[in-house]
DNA sequence: CTAGGGTTAG
């Protein structure tokens, strides 16, 4: 038995209301109070007052820390502080904490952590973080620390998962004996950490577990550990924490922890569903040793290839995945038929679906639809028919999307797809709005107006009215015939689906005419008269468009009626109108629009000042003092500004603080600075400064090559440049022509004109002016065939040679 | 509904 300094205690006894229920660990000095005060009295008495518990609160940690050596007694003494409804401190908790942990009774602790989850937050008035950090800063030792902290958190987690073993308990009725094992609980623990309700609480706290689990190698074994990260990471993942996810699986590769390729594949498809698609390719490049490659993580490869654009590289990694043997399965196949049906290869595809059949794998419903799609597209009908019936006998019925996908085709290729829809029927595949749709919108493509509308009619009747017009408009966007899509759906007076505006109203504002943009902004107009609230980025896409073409003015009018609509435009619609207002030198206008931003209360980001500091370099200090961080791109425009206003020594002091702030130059940096340099005649420097950021690693590309040969043409770049896989584009071309002219080889100057024309490279009115320029200052008349190109850029010609006339004037 | 910024040419 112990004995307590008694001032000490006294202000304590208020607390206990029951006997002891340990009868071995009885504390004699608590078991004779009073056990039945009531709440009044203890007021009275002045011993039970919540706040002066706070106050006593040093006293009240010295009892405790007194009973160090006694475990059992200072776990009670805290059981009967808490079943008072006191609220103990975090700091009481986390020196008993230390105390049960000081002789390992791992146990306990757990029983203990159990009874401070089911309080919650609120019933602890602090949280398990909070008590972890008061565990641990007491503990000055840090290797100590450590392991207390291993101890305490290996504790946690068992606890956590003992109340989901309890709640689990309750719904089962208790008639399965819940299972005890470790691996069970952590799993359940750490599924129930990330499950997105609790997320963002214990997000943290799962970090705080784990790490010092791993540092000790407190978990009861690997498997566990393994276990545990795995859920972390694939639990990160699906809430597309990704960056969360790659250092806890770095955390993993620290402990020695091959991740599966489960883990792998989670990451990869995380940033692949992330859209972040280059992103998953470069983990993949360094992170997945090709022998963990499975059919899962090739399909997420070949995907990302696929979704950006890169078909072929797809199919040939692809092809690559087969050579080394790596398992394929139909996942995999599937895309790579589909990016060689992209890539218009459908005989390909074909005989790729049927080597899939050989070597064992059954193609599957969607594996049938891939190809249908793509003999559709090449306007091989029979051939999409004959699939149809082929997934019949083989017993793979086509199900409604196989059917849809091959009623649209029909219709695009005009066919007749009525029969289909027949079959369909008899097949007890019943067509839906979905069928109808790509029906429509095929016949639409396939340019049978008559047909799509009779169609339509032949359907408003039975359903509600309208339901297919989207389809017509649809299909007059896709055949490019945005008047009619604007015609037929200017009639329409009832409002339609969102996307319906959003389809015809970006492709009116891709479109090279202005009429076309009037239209979309008549379109916008309209769904304001039908009460159909445009989605924001509209706005700023039609500001975009007047912009894009040059008339400020429209885009001004329509600011101004969202103005009266008390619409605030965002910061990129902003940001365009400036970029606008400075091209066009209107430069009053664009700080007015600056101005007027910032009073509406639209915060310009470094993009807004970047395009500003273009005219004006002193816009920096407003900058800095909207603590806006200037970037390289920011920096790129400053320094070329200066020196473009022969402010060299300025220029030099924004390189130097762009050094000073850790930003990291980029190639277009580079060039620019070379440029300069060229530019003041630092011909040295200019092409020190050419090989320094090769050094770097920093890859030249097409512009830096046109910038060395506008200034230094005798440079012998052409090996450099295909060394490092570099394309000439139209500037390259015209600085190359331009010397040629210059000093007077008019052939070769026409050999290289000939070159950019095979190579597939739109020459422009720049590219022409230096042409004729050049054959002009040869003492050559420029004859011109204009039978050269199709006849669809045929009508682009005259406006070309036009302008390249006025410009020649002019100069 | 990923809309806006930097470097190059006559």
């Amino acid at each position: 038995m112990r004995v307590f300094p008694i001032p000490l205690l006294s202000r304590v006894r208020g607390l206990v209301r029951r006997a002891p229920t340990s009868r071995m660990y009885a504390v004699p000095a608590l078991a004779c109070t009073n056990s039945t005060i009531s709440h009044s009295e203890q007021s009275k008495e002045g011993n039970f007052d919540v706040n002066s518990l706070e106050l006593n609160e040093v006293g009240f940690l010295r009892v405790l820390t007194s009973m160090r050596d006694d475990p059992y007694l200072a776990l009670s003494f805290l059981k009967r502080i808490e079943g008072n409804g006191a609220l103990p401190s975090v700091q009481a908790y986390a020196a008993v904490i230390r105390i049960v942990c000081s002789w390992s009774l791992d146990e306990k602790l757990s029983h203990l952590f159990v009874g401070l989850i089911r309080k919650g937050d609120e019933g602890r008035g602090f949280s398990v973080v909070d008590l972890l950090k008061a565990v641990g800063e007491a503990e000055e030792n840090e290797k100590l620390c450590f392991l207390l902290l291993s101890r305490v958190s290996s504790a946690l987690v068992k606890a956590y998962a003992k109340v989901e073993m309890f709640e689990e308990a309750i719904v089962l009725s208790g008639d399965r004996e819940v299972k005890e094992g470790d691996s069970q609980e952590v799993e359940k623990f750490l599924s129930k950490l990330l499950s997105s309700e609790m997320r963002r609480h214990h997000g943290f706290e799962a970090y705080i577990l784990l790490r010092p689990l791993r540092d000790a190698n407190i978990l009861v074994d690997e498997s566990d550990l393994a276990v545990a990260y795995r859920r972390v990471i694939r639990g990160l993942c699906n809430e597309m924490k990704l960056e969360e996810a790659e250092s806890a699986l770095l955390d993993m590769e620290k402990c020695v922890i091959d991740p599966d390729a489960c883990v792998y594949s989670a990451v990869i498809e995380g940033h692949r569903k992330n859209m972040s698609f280059s992103k998953a390719l470069r983990f993949v490049n360094d992170k997945v040793s090709q022998r963990i490659i499975n059919p899962v993580i090739a399909s997420s490869i070949l995907q990302c290839c696929c979704q950006m654009g890169k078909f072929s590289e797809a199919y040939d990694q692809f092809i690559d995945f087969r050579n080394r043997n790596i398992t394929l399965d139909r996942f995999c196949y599937n895309v790579a038929f589909d990016a060689l049906i992209k890539l218009g290869r459908v005989d390909e595809a074909i005989e790729l679906f049927r080597e899939m059949t050989r070597e064992g794998i059954a193609p599957d419903v969607v594996n049938y639809t891939t190809l249908i799609g793509g003999c559709c597209q090449q306007g091989r009908c029979e051939e999409a028919i004959d699939l149809i019936i082929e997934m019949e006998n083989k017993g793979k019925p086509p199900d409604i999307v196989a059917y849809n996908v091959l009623a649209g085709g029909l219709a695009r290729n005009a066919e007749n797809a009525s029969d289909i829809l027949s079959i369909m029927e008899a097949r007890g595949v019943k067509p839906t709005s979905v069928t109808h749709n790509m029906v429509i919108q095929g016949l639409i493509v396939a340019g049978k107006i008559e047909e799509a509308e009779a169609l339509n009619q032949s359907l408003e009747e039975h359903n509600k009215p309208g339901g297919h017009v989207a389809s017509i408009v649809k299909g007059y966007c896709e055949a490019g015939r945005l008047d009619e899509a604007f015609e037929r759906f200017i009639r329409i007076d009832f409002p339609l689906p969102k996307n319906v505006y959003f389809t015809l109203f970006t492709s009116l504002c891709c479109a090279k005419d202005k009429h076309h943009i009037d239209k979309a902004q008549k379109l916008l107009e309209r769904m304001w008269e039908l009460g159909v609230e445009p989605v924001k980025s509209m706005y700023g896409k039609l500001i975009g468009a007047w912009c894009r073409v040059g008339n400020v003015r429209k885009a001004m009018r329509f600011l101004e009626v969202l103005k009266s609509r008390e619409i605030v435009p965002d910061l990129f619609t902003y940001t365009i109108m400036i970029k606008t207002c400075c091209r066009l030198n209107e430069l009053e206008q664009a700080d007015a629009l600056f101005r007027d931003m910032k009073e509406r209360g639209v915060k310009p980001d470094v993009v807004t000042y970047t395009v500003l500091a273009k005219n004006n370099p002193k816009i920096d200090e407003d900058m800095k003092a909207c603590g806006v961080k200037p970037d390289v791109f920011y920096y790129t425009t400053m320094i070329n500004t200066y020196y473009r206003l022969n402010e060299e020594k300025k220029a030099l002091a924004v390189v130097q603080e762009m050094k000073r702030g850790g930003i990291v130059p980029d190639v277009a940096m580079y060039t620019a600075l070379i440029d300069s340099y060229y530019r003041l005649n630092n011909r040295k420097i200019a092409y020190d400064t050419f090989q320094e950021m090769k050094r770097r690693r920093f890859c030249p590309d097409v512009v830096t090559y046109t910038v060395l040969l506008n200034h230094d043409p005798k440079l012998d770049l052409k090996r450099e440049m295909r060394a490092f896989g570099i394309k000439r584009d139209v500037h390259y071309y015209t600085v190359l022509i331009h010397h040629k002219f210059k000093i007077g080889e008019v052939e070769e100057a026409e050999r290289i004109f000939h070159e950019m024309f095979v190579s597939g490279v739109e020459p422009d009115v720049v590219c022409y002016t230096a042409i004729i320029a050049g054959f002009l200052r040869n003492g050559y008349v420029p004859k011109f065939n204009t039978k050269r190109r199709s006849s669809r850029r045929r009508s682009k010609k005259p406006i070309i040679l036009g302008e390249v006339q006025r410009s020649l004037l002019i100069s």
